[in-house]
DNA sequence: GAATTGACGTTCT
DNA sequence: AAGAACGCCAATT
């Protein structure tokens, strides 16, 4: 019984790093969405939290850049050292983006349900 | 340690 | 169809 306690206590930082292995996933010159990797991780409301995980994983070397919001904007390009930071290294990996909104974000949208 | 704040997205009105 | 409410919960204040 003290199992299932512990293993709820620990699911909330599985989460955290599962969501970074996620990340890990998106192929270069693609994106997803925060709501994408929660529903893939099963836990579909919890999208807000995949935001923070970003957040911590700033310093991991994941490619976060690759995650927007549901249609497409860079919504995290604000805790980026610079204004554009994010929007370069997208462009970097092809990705056209113009007033902070991915183009063609319908085609390159990446589900990790669908690997 | 309580209250507020978000890199969000769905549901209810 | 537009807007408010709400679920979620780590991080910050």
């Amino acid at each position: 019984m003290f199992k299932a306690f512990f293993t709820v206590l620990n699911k909330k930082q599985d989460f955290i790093d599962q969501v970074y292995h996620a990340i890990s996933l998106i192929p270069p010159g693609r994106v997803t969405t925060y709501g994408a990797i929660a529903r893939a991780l099963g836990a579909a409301r919890s999208s807000r939290l995949v935001g923070t995980a970003c957040i911590m994983a700033q310093d991991s070397g994941l490619p976060i850049h690759r995650v927007v919001n549901r249609l497409g904007m860079l919504t995290g390009k604000q805790h980026y050292a610079t204004d554009t930071k994010m929007q370069q290294l997208l462009e970097a990996e092809g990705i056209q983006i113009r007033d902070d909104r991915v183009i063609d974000f319908d085609k390159l949208f990446w589900d990790p349900l669908m690997d």
